[in-house]
RNA sequence: GGGCGCGUAGCUCAGUUGGCCAGAGCACCUCGUUUACACCGAGGGGGUCGCCCGUUCGAGUCGGGCCGCGCCCACCA
């Protein structure tokens, strides 16, 4: 142990870059992060991945929500005796339309197209493209420090995972769940593919509102005969009106009803219909009705059993149903052309600026063509409810539940979702229909030929929405339908971590799954965390430039510094990166380090002691020893119930907090002399007990904090732990209630502050930093901290300072008056040139060297003053009738206190 | 149009069920070669807690209204 100690005096900061490296092939050794599938889901902890995308690379989100995953994931392995199988499942998502369209572009770049190389060719070369780039963002996690079980990484579209997307598929099928309807639907020309409703984003744009005149049948075409007027933003789509609907109601148009308007440039009849859609206060409240290009018109239709005239094709060109004037225009040039075109024939009535929103795929960035198409759809509704019942009743908890009432408003008004993708990577329907005869046949194997008529069989073209399988994920990839003893030892799952950008798209759908199909939720909590905003508050976007790489960021500040960063970060609400908290994390790890260090190598220079005869424990010689002791368990117990109640960033910062504002700032610096070597202060046994004590704290330090910033703990733990073993394998400290000590917690808090008082006093007074100013205390409760307050503070208190001896003036003294008596036997007291407040009394200044004496009396003053003022505050509380009266015993008693202590301070002023 | 949330120090954020003088990190100023750490240490300045009204002995915290900002959902051409 000691060499390895001894190789510690030159590394005088924790340098990640040298270390993670080393750690993480450690970690992937040690087969740690791979449970056997034993026992069952209630006794072991696992959390599915959210799946990134097999083509993607690591950004913010996945940091943030691959640090909250593993801080949840590696606090629990730790929590066991010594651990508990916790499984973090681990994959990817073949993402149909992202990986597709990354495939496309390549292939442009090469100058053919997924048409010239055919299916079959096209997929094979998109399986090669995920050979290729798949494995860079598992590496990237890696790097991360996630503990996730690399040894069986799942994929969406492996051959497991396809066997469980087809039983799911033929089940709802045969359930009457998966229909297949000429619908409206969310056609997407990017991808050339139909979307759901989930993958649409509006964006408010402006357009221009054209209101344009219909003649009515049998008038004479000069508009004698009368006319109607409608509003449209999109003239092309007038090309395929079948009717023209006023709202019932509408007296002004009651009699219209029944008849029939000309449809100009094409001369359709269109009937003119009543229907409630219509606003009667929006424009002239009649209304174009088309179709196959609009959803309200979709339903209109479909109300009224009206034609649907499809004039744009799923290619983003007009057909030929549009007429030969605008066939094979794209629907912007259709426009110009209709328009000019009415106007020729003075049909526009006006034209005017229109803002509204306007419906863009969130896949390809394209405006979104409503348009008619054959399509599988999934009714929702049956599957839904079992989803809100689990959320209803608690079996399913949302975190931070406010966003429950969100789920269950959209659950309660799910419409079906269509399935089916034209794409060509992804799970191919299990459906084919027969050449000859037309039957369908959905099945998970192939049929050879068709049942009805023997006729050859084709398999349907389209492929799932990706959406589909991802929904499947939690018991997919656990071997399902198969009862495998993974699924047993590891569903459901404990927490789904995620952004609330999917908490419909995957989140709600993966409830429904898990419900209908394995009999229970997949997870017990839904913990939705931040969304990481650029520091400017914009979107993190590469496209708009306001993407932070993690990885560069692991690269400048160390994973350790990029986990504790954004965990400190998130919260319950969107937050701003911040680069200085990645700075804090970065300061802690290297704290943390050069504590122990510190530590270590002053116990190795120990003289007598022999460093590994040392077991680390507690063993409390004083009262500081007592404090940090108790300190200690009260982190450990806040650090372990923040953790699990997903409070990840007052855990960060809590952790923060002890490391450098008690142990670092007080304990060591109050230790520092009893590990002196030159000037032995204390016994050898003190020595041996403090060395003891402090490498216990140490271990428990760092193994608490190790879920959070697991690569400098594992690093120290190498030094602290002869065994050798890994601290990702041990166990979490336990919470010791005896070492819990509230009164050495009292009197080394008001020791903290009476040294603050007093530096800060000598601040203002002009003492160099160097200057020892000789002093008195004349306040209680000091007993056992007078030498460490000369000590921290510079003060000579005279011969009564060293060691364990009570300083003077301080507890020996029975009541608390002004003659409170020096130390017996001492020549008679000098008089105080100075005075300053601290808890329970003062500090007497007895010589005026290097000190500006004036500051001092001002400061005095400032001080009276303050004392003053806070004594009247308390004063006017407890005179108030109201306050005695009404406010609760234990308040009125702390102001009590607080005024006697006041008090007391005042009159040693 | 509905829903959720935010507005606290120059910046980014904490502030549990209303109760000691409203905190942290960073930035800023002063001092410091104290033998763990200069990715350091000590000290300091800095806040009408968006605004108004109310409830209460007591409000950053609860209620109402207003102003500003963000996000989600939604079928008005």
């Amino acid at each position: 142990m000691s060499d390895r100690i001894e190789e510690l005096r030159e590394r005088t900061r924790f340098e990640p870059a040298e270390a993670e490296p080393r750690i993480t092939e450690r970690w992937l050794q040690s087969g740690l992060f791979h449970p056997e599938p034993e026992g069952e889901a209630r006794e072991n902890y696992s959390i599915a991945i959210p799946p990134p995308n097999v083509t993607g690379s690591l950004h913010m989100g996945h940091a943030l929500n691959g640090s909250i995953q593993d801080v949840l994931i590696r606090h629990h392995r730790m929590s066991g005796p010594p651990t508990r199988r916790t499984k973090w499942i681990l994959g990817t998502d073949h993402a149909g339309i992202a990986t597709q369209a990354q495939v496309e572009k390549a292939l442009r770049a090469e100058g053919t197209s997924r048409q010239e190389l055919g299916r079959e060719a096209f997929v094979a070369r998109v399986w090669e493209w995920r050979e290729h780039y798949g494995h860079t963002i598992v590496e990237q996690f890696k790097r991360l420090g996630a503990s996730c079980d690399y040894s069986e990484e799942r994929f969406t579209l492996d051959e497991g995972y396809h066997r469980a997307v087809l039983r799911v598929f033929v089940e709802l099928f045969e359930e009457g769940l998966i229909y297949r309807d000429r619908y409206i639907v969310n056609w997407d020309p990017g991808s050339r593919s139909a979307i759901s409703d989930l993958e649409v984003e509006e964006r408010r744009e402006t357009d221009t509102l054209y209101s344009i005149r219909y003649d009515l049948e049998g008038g004479d075409g000069g508009g004698g005969g009368g006319s109607v007027t409608i509003a449209t933003v999109r003239p092309e789509t007038m090309l395929g009106d079948t009717a023209v609907a006023v709202n019932p109601e509408d007296e002004r148009y009651r009699d219209l009803v029944g008849r029939a308007a000309i449809l100009p440039l094409v001369g359709r009849r269109l009937p003119i219909i009543a229907d409630e859609y219509v606003k009667m206060d929006f424009g002239t409240g009649q209304l174009k009705v088309t179709p196959a290009h609009d959803p309200n018109d979709f339903e209109i239709g479909r109300r009224h059993e009206l034609d649907q005239v499809s004039v744009i094709g799923e290619d983003g060109r007009m057909t030929s149903e549009a007429g030969e004037r605008f066939a094979g225009l794209s629907v912007m040039e259709a426009r110009g052309a209709v328009v000019a075109a009415l106007r020729g024939e003075g049909r526009i009535v006006s034209e005017e600026p229109y803002e509204h929103e306007v419906p863009y795929s969130h896949r390809s960035g394209q405006r979104i063509e409503p348009l008619i198409s054959l399509q599988w759809f999934m009714r929702m509704d049956g599957l839904a409810e079992p989803a809100v019942r689990a959320v209803r009743e608690g079996r399913v908890r949302i975190v931070p539940p406010n966003h429950e009432r969100v789920y269950l408003d959209w659950m309660e008004r799910i419409r079906p979702w269509c399935i089916s993708r034209q794409l060509w990577w992804g799970h191919r329907l299990p459906v084919y229909y027969c050449l000859t005869c037309q039957e369908e046949h959905v099945a998970e194997e192939a049929p050879e030929r068709c049942r009805v008529c023997g006729g050859e069989l084709r398999q349907d073209e389209d492929v799932l929405d990706t959406w589909f399988s991802s929904a499947l994920w939690p018991f997919a990839t656990l071997g399902w339908p198969e009862r495998t003893p993974e699924l047993r030892a590891f569903y459901p799952t404990d927490v789904l971590s995620t952004a609330r950008d999917i908490l419909f798209l995957w989140v709600a759908r993966m409830i429904m799954m898990g419900l209908r199909f394995v009999g229970e939720a997949p997870f017990r909590d839904v913990y939705i965390h931040s969304v990481i905003q650029a520091p400017d508050g914009r979107r993190m976007s590469k496209s708009l430039g306001t993407g932070i790489d993690p990885l560069e960021e692991i690269d400048r500040h160390g994973a350790d510094a990029v986990r504790f960063g954004l965990l400190a970060m998130s919260s319950s609400q969107d937050v701003r990166y911040s680069a200085e908290k990645i700075q804090q994390g970065q300061a802690l790890a290297n704290k943390l380090f050069n504590a122990a260090r510190f530590a270590l190598l002053r116990i190795a220079d120990l003289p007598g002691v022999d460093p590994g005869g040392i077991v680390p424990a507690p063993r409390p010689q004083t009262i500081e020893d007592r404090w940090i002791l108790s300190r200690l368990q009260r982190v450990k117990a806040s650090t372990a119930a923040r953790v699990e109640s997903y409070e990840l960033s007052h855990a960060a910062l809590g952790l923060y907090d002890f490391v450098y504002g008690e142990l670092c700032d007080w304990y060591v610096e109050l230790v520092k002399h009893r590990l002196a070597t030159e000037e032995p202060v204390g016994a050898e046994g003190d020595r041996r007990a403090l060395a003891a004590t402090l490498l216990h704290v140490l271990r428990e330090t760092v193994a608490l904090a190790h879920p959070l910033i697991p690569f400098v703990t594992e690093e120290l733990w190498s030094y602290l732990e002869p065994s050798g073993s890994l601290l990702a394998g041990a166990r979490l400290p336990r919470v010791e209630e005896a070492l819990i000590d509230p009164e050495a917690e009292e009197v080394l808090g008001r020791t903290i502050e009476a040294v603050t008082l007093i530096r800060g006093w000598r601040d203002s007074v002009g003492a160099r930093p160097g200057l020892t100013v000789p002093a008195r205390l004349r306040a209680d409760g000091y007993g056992e901290t007078g030498a460490s307050i000369a000590r921290l503070a510079r003060l000579d208190l005279g011969s009564g300072a060293p060691g364990a001896t009570p300083a003077p003036g301080a507890t020996a003294a029975p009541a608390p008056g002004a003659t409170a008596a020096p130390a017996p036997g001492a020549t008679p007291a000098p008089e105080p040139v100075a005075t300053l407040a601290i808890p329970g009394g003062a500090v007497e200044v007895l010589s005026a060297g290097g000190l500006d004496l004036e500051a001092a009396e001002r400061r005095r003053g400032q001080a009276r003053e303050k004392l003053e003022g806070e004594i009247g505050r308390v004063r006017g509380k407890l005179a108030n009738p109201g306050f005695a009266e009404k406010a609760p015993e234990a308040i009125v008693a702390g102001e009590r206190e607080k005024l006697a202590r006041l008090e007391r301070e005042l009159e040693e002023l």
